[in-house]
RNA sequence: GCCUCCAUAGCUUAAAGGAUAGAGUACUUGUCUUCGGAACAAGUGAUGGGGGUUCGAUUCCCUCUGGAGGCACCA
């Protein structure tokens, strides 16, 4: 990389003049008239080196050695070093991997929605987040293990499962207008036609259940006793499932004990929570596969590689508490066991409940080691919304004492919480934005949009007029939806990553789906401009243009930039060297910031910040855009210069469809 | 009451302690519409108040004001 070979230059040139050589790093100036690279050293060792920095910074450039990778050195008013590299190494980088890193191992646990509850924006949220960082991390050639937790017992699968048993929701109440109207209106329906129905709306009538049962845990006392007994049913209910399903599963805690009275008969219980849950997990899937959630591993699981649930590492959870009680870690308080207070200042949280249940912390205290077991991870990422930041100060200072290594490799990133513009969302009050409809909503807007737009342009080929028009224009139809679709996610997944991470975000339909200027279908729009420009002009001999010096390093292990750069060298006629040619300013900005890719990736990943990619895509995008504006590339005389610019044209197409992928969506042929 | 986070243009926001605080949107005005206008160009407009540290502060510290979240048996 660039940055690596730059702070080699300058570690020598300030070792020269006896300094700290530490911490010399270079960004990348906002403004390309600061050049491609800068650097503060100068400022930061002026106290010590006992200089002013101006001086400082002018003697470092005096000192800078001979090299092949340098234009230009200024150094600039109070003490900046700016950097201009030649084109030609500009031109060798972008062939360059982004990888200096060695490959780990890295977990990335997101989404976690829970089974019995709709999936709603927040965990599109956790979504967009978690595939992109999973994505920049897999950039840089780790290897990446994409995980999902998810509660699947606890006291809201409780009032769930009451809900379903006492709700009586009728049909009209869930499915709205759109439903069809039959005797089933007041009534509420029977869990057999429940079945009957498809998987979109047995989710919903299981958000209904939730609701019910929420509300009558917090304002019935009798209900609320009923369900805090079904609570303790469940886990049994769970750990039977999970015995039946794996052989190999072993019980670690004896539920049996914790069931004083069994509310419902327990196989009726145990039908309606598998039953449930299987429901949701089926709806989760839908909804991954229009995300584009998706694992490398061929052994992945499903969409992630692999589903933890709390029923069952709540077993671990549990045991290691009991054995950490004893240890001293925790103590008993009321009839439960908790983390022990004013410990670094921190909350006093419950890990056992004074029933004898693990809650949240516990299962969490099982489930970060059983991550480790399986992919002896180097770093474990975890991606929730902001609200339990502090519980996660609690649970990683306690993981650190039970399992150091595990509690120094997680990391917990809390990002904002999404609320709709009428205040914080509740499932319980059914105040809530579902994923699906989110995206349902989007891709129409797209289509409306598309609509407005095609009959002015080549969007929609042509069919021929005639008997197969009909059958024509249908699949038309087909593409288009899925290509809406795509712009769609596009958009709401873009509106989400565009800002820094740990904000509140409000979300309005308006903002979030704009299509226009710093946004996501911008930025697929210009892909597809500059597809259509290669399209035009006969791509197949740019395919093969490269730099010789990138085959030079890549057959003979020399890294060596040749001072003569040339393009295309070996096929076809076209045989340009980019000394020769006779690029212009407006150019040559296109390859400055192309050349940005590779570090702009990389800070992203260490620093966890998907944003700065988007701010450099949409730099890119828009500085292309405004070059296309003033430089018609066809018609360009000078045919080297054609030639080297279908080249700069076929280099924004590759970057902004890798970046695009980065940040978690697909790019388009046509919009 | 205690703890944590946040406050930048009308709105949404960017900026490892660095250069003239950068964008989008809205508004005003243009370009152009024969490489795809979901475009391009120009203009208006901002660091909540007060202290401090520093050569230099949107950034770090203190304080005030305003907002969000958390403070044990939900996650």
């Amino acid at each position: 990389m660039l940055t690596t070979r730059l702070e080699e230059i300058f570690t020598q040139a300030i070792s020269g003049l006896k300094l700290d050589t530490h911490g010399v790093t270079f960004d990348l100036p906002t403004d390309l008239s600061h050049g491609d690279f800068t650097t503060n050293i100068a400022m930061r060792l002026s106290k010590n080196a006992q200089m002013n920095p101006f001086d400082l910074a002018q003697s470092i450039v005096k000192h800078i050695p001979a090299n092949d990778l340098i234009e230009k050195v200024e150094a600039i008013k109070p003490g900046f070093i700016n950097v201009f590299v030649k084109p030609t190494a500009l031109l060798s980088s972008l062939d360059l991997q982004p990888s200096t890193h060695k490959p780990q191992r890295v977990c990335v646990e997101y989404t976690d929605p829970n089974p019995f509850k709709e999936f709603h924006i927040g965990h599109l949220y956790s979504n967009a987040v978690g595939e992109s960082l999973a994505r920049l991390q897999e950039a840089l050639g780790h290897d990446v293990y994409r995980l999902c937790y998810q509660g699947d017992v606890g006291l809201h699968v409780a009032c769930s499962v009451y809900g379903m048993i006492e709700g009586n929701i009728p049909q009209s109440s869930f499915l709205g207008e759109g439903g069809s109207a039959d005797e089933a209106e007041t009534e509420g329906v029977t869990f057999e036609h429940i079945k009957s129905l498809p998987p979109t709306d047995r989710v919903k009538w299981l958000g209904k259940c939730y609701a019910f049962g929420a509300t009558a845990n917090k304002e019935n006392p009798e209900a609320a006793e009923k369900i805090k007994k079904l609570n303790a049913q469940l886990f049994q209910v769970a750990q039977e499932m999970w015995i039946k399903a794996d052989p190999k599963f072993k019980a670690q805690i004896d539920y049996k004990q914790f069931v004083k009275e069994e509310v419902y008969p327990h196989d009726l219980v145990s039908e309606y929570y598998v039953t449930g849950r299987q429901w949701t997990l089926d709806y989760f899937d839908e909804i991954y596969k229009k995300l584009g959630t998706q694992s490398k591993k061929p052994d992945a699981a499903g969409a992630f590689d692999h589903y933890y649930f709390e029923s069952a590492v709540a077993e671990y959870g549990y045991t290691t508490v009991m054995k950490y009680l004893e240890k001293g870690l925790f103590e008993k308080s009321d009839g439960a066991i908790v983390s022990t207070k004013d410990k670094n200042g921190l909350h006093t949280r419950v890990f056992i409940n004074s029933h004898g249940l693990p809650t949240y912390e516990a299962k969490e205290l099982g489930l970060n080691p059983e991550k480790y077991k399986k992919y002896a991870f180097d770093k474990s990422i975890i991606i929730t919304a902001n609200e339990i930041n502090e519980y996660f100060k609690v649970l990683l200072w306690n993981l650190k004492q039970i399992d150091p290594y595990v509690g120094e490799h997680t990391t917990h990133i809390g990002h904002g919480v999404v609320r709709l513009p009428e205040g914080k969302m509740s499932s319980r009050t059914g105040k809530i934005l579902s994923g699906e409809s989110l995206i349902d909503e989007a891709t129409s807007r797209v289509v409306e949009k598309m609509n407005l737009t095609s009959s002015s342009s080549a969007v929609i080929p042509d069919s021929d007029p005639g008997s197969s028009a009909e059958r024509v224009s249908g699949h038309v139809q087909g593409n288009k939806s899925i290509i809406a679709q795509k712009v769609a996610i596009a958009a709401i997944k873009y509106s989400l990553l565009k800002t820094n991470l740990g904000k509140d975000v409000t979300f309005s339909f308006d903002e979030s789906l704009s299509f226009e200027g710093n946004s996501g279908p911008y930025l697929l729009y210009t892909i597809v401009r500059c597809k259509s420009i290669l399209g035009k002009s006969k791509v197949e001999s740019l395919k093969s243009i490269k730099s010789e010096s990138s085959q030079g390093s890549a057959e003979g292990g020399d890294m060596a930039i040749s001072p003569n750069v040339t393009l295309s060298p070996t096929k076809g006629p076209n045989n340009y060297q980019l000394s020769t040619i006779n690029y212009q300013l407006d150019d040559l900005r296109l390859l400055r910031l192309l050349a940005r890719y590779d570090s702009v990736i990389t800070q992203a990943a260490d620093k966890l910040a998907p944003h700065t990619v988007c701010t450099y895509l949409y730099t890119l995008a828009s500085e292309f855009s405004s070059y296309y504006a003033r430089i018609n590339i066809l018609k360009t005389e000078d045919e080297a210069l054609k030639q080297f610019r279908l080249w700069l044209v076929s280099k924004i197409d590759e970057t902004l469809t890798k970046g695009v992928h980065i940040l978690g969506f697909e790019s388009v042929e046509k919009m």
